[in-house]
DNA sequence: GCACACTTTTACATCGATGTAAATACCTCG
DNA sequence: CGAGGTATTTACATCGATGTAAAAGTGTGC
């Protein structure tokens, strides 16, 4: 009942040198069965275990890594954190959820690992640093970058094809009769970042019918919560041709978005209708049930834990040769699958 | 450009022992302005930062403390993990967030440190511990805990006060004149545990009224899902006499309640008024919006960290008695503010 | 100029686990 | 039975930072 036995204690014992001990706990081949039971006898009378301080001193890793997000309370990002965590321990990693409230300073230190050398690694999703940002900025750390970034090349990252999905959700509007459709956190359809991405899509679909799109229907957010798409909503039902459907670029504008049209007076989805994307939990249980663009999320949480774990794993390799190259070989990109679930908010024709 | 510098190739640039380095790193007092001026200049020269690993070791303490929610998912968890979170930062902590899938194993190795010393100490939201386990379960780690479990005094914890916070609810309720109240994730009203307690609040309120508890309107819920809350809202609706209030234990239950109410062709608040607890977001932009009992979060993640730093700073002075592991002589226990924020699912009196 | 008290700095051991390389045990076969 | 090889086990150094205790430096008063 005094204090934590160490391997030293164990060894003791077992009547093994601490070194046996080792072995016998990292699995080395070359443990005679009896010794091994020996010591494993000892460990578990003593109840020993591994202090992770001397073992991260010695290894150099601590068996941590890190995931950060804009903002745990973003539905999206805590199911996320959710599935990363659970993958994580699978692979006996333990994750440390950091929050970077979309400031670029906060995502630049996380990406150092917060100014120490505590973590193995780092899954990002970013989103105040725009692509350059990324590329310009040289981790020490293994960096997996969740969601999507095409042209941060020297990283690896994982995403869902944001242009196909969102072609998809706006042929699917465009099936239902509607003809202004109103896209809310949208940009500039530039080939980098999520939102813009999704904007492209939009308008290829637009395009492939032979619709122009109207940029004024193309309405960015500053951040991506329910107050925004409420507010953006708002503004839209008060202008002269109010759109018919709202491509809302995640479920929480997609959410505030039909709080405001319900505000209004305006019906969803006989009067105008909505989609969202990312597929949250509240989506699934609003008035009327929202339509979204549904990510494979535990492929995506599977997908970036790997990637890290492999980077962190084969950092050896890395670490002298590759460094001044600017198209890393290793740089991996994994494309991960999307469904469009039609709910209610979209399911009526016109 | 090879290596991270050490404190070793602080000390050599600076003409100064490692200690001295050491020494300025931790603000020791006995340090003369000109020798700091040195050492901050190697240590930023050098782009310095201190390697955890190696602290970790030497101190016994690692920075990290632990924080044990039974799903991230769930919004009100991910709320309070966000701002947990942020508060151990003020206090240069870092947190790890597990998730125990209310799985009583897991809570438990969580009350251990999860088998390893890594971390500090623990802030434990519990719910598949009850009392009595909890009494019983001797940590050697600092344990806060978060949510009502009055008898665990063995333990420092934080609340609200359930009890009254369930009174005025379902004062509110009779007030708008209802009379069948159920209370959908109810439990038999013990002193004991969140949904005991605030099912006691209930029939205390009903009592100072006059009026009987009906025990066959209390529901106990599974899981606090949505999906338990349309599924008890959906039974109660189809029994002789369906009731015309719910006092919902918490918000998921009562947004899948209002999502079942809805799907039956029932009018929340005209044929049935609706109350949750813990004010997350959904239920702010819910139709109708959810009228929901408001704990102090930000007060109650401060008050958590507060605790347990404290607990863990006071475990510092023990260490070369470190005779039997007692923490905290009196287990304080923090009751921390609530509101009653009466939205549109309540609102019209019959 | 020197004893004494106080401030600042240092050498060294230590926290616990594990890689390295060398030592020892074990086995096979001529 | 011993050479030669493989299988196991061990002693020791090491990862990086910091507590301890002692050394070195500074200053004061007589």
């Amino acid at each position: 009942m005094g204090d934590r036995p160490r391997i030293r204690d164990v060894a003791r014992r077992a009547g093994v040198s601490e070194k046996t001990v080792s072995n016998v706990i990292n699995d080395h081949p070359h443990v005679r069965a009896r010794t091994r039971a020996a010591v494993e006898e000892a460990i578990a009378a003593l109840g020993y275990r591994v202090n992770l301080a001397g073992r991260h001193l010695r290894r150099g890793e601590s068996g941590v890594i890190a995931l950060v997000v804009p903002e745990l309370d973003l539905g999206y990002f805590a199911e996320l954190a959710d599935l990363v965590i659970r993958e994580a321990e699978r692979r006996s990693r333990t994750v440390l959820v950091h929050q970077s409230e979309a400031r670029r300073t906060r995502e630049e230190s996380a990406l150092d690992g917060f100014g120490t050398d505590f973590v193995d690694g780092v899954i990002l999703s970013p989103l105040a640093m725009d692509d350059d940002a990324l590329q310009a900025y040289r981790s020490r750390l293994p960096v997996v970058l969740l969601g999507e970034v095409p042209r941060a090349v020297r990283h690896a990252h994982v995403a869902i094809d944001n242009v196909a999905a969102a072609r998809e959700a706006t042929e699917h509007l465009l099936d239902g009769g509607r003809t202004r459709i109103a896209v809310v956190g949208g940009r500039p359809p530039r080939p980098s970042g999520t939102a813009e991405l999704r904007t492209r899509g939009h308008v290829e679909a637009l395009r492939a019918r032979g619709m122009a799109a109207d940029p004024t229907l193309v309405r960015p957010a500053r951040e991506f919560h329910w107050r925004d798409g409420a507010a953006l909503t708002a503004a839209l039902l008060a202008e002269a041709r109010p759109p018919d459907a709202l491509l809302c670029l995640n479920d929480l504008l997609a959410l505030g978005a039909m709080r405001a049209l319900h505000d209004a007076g305006v019906r969803v989805p006989e009067d105008v209708a909505v989609v969202g994307f990312d597929d949250i939990a509240p989506g699934r249980y609003s008035v009327p049930a929202l339509t979204t663009v549904a990510p494979d999320k535990p492929r995506l949480a599977r997908e970036a834990v790997r990637l890290l774990a492999e980077a962190v794993e084969g950092r050896r390799d890395t670490t002298g040769a590759a460094s001044g190259r600017e198209f890393g070989p290793s740089a991996s990109k994994v494309v991960v699958g999307h469904t469009l679930l039609i709910r209610e908010s979209s399911s009526t024709a016109r």
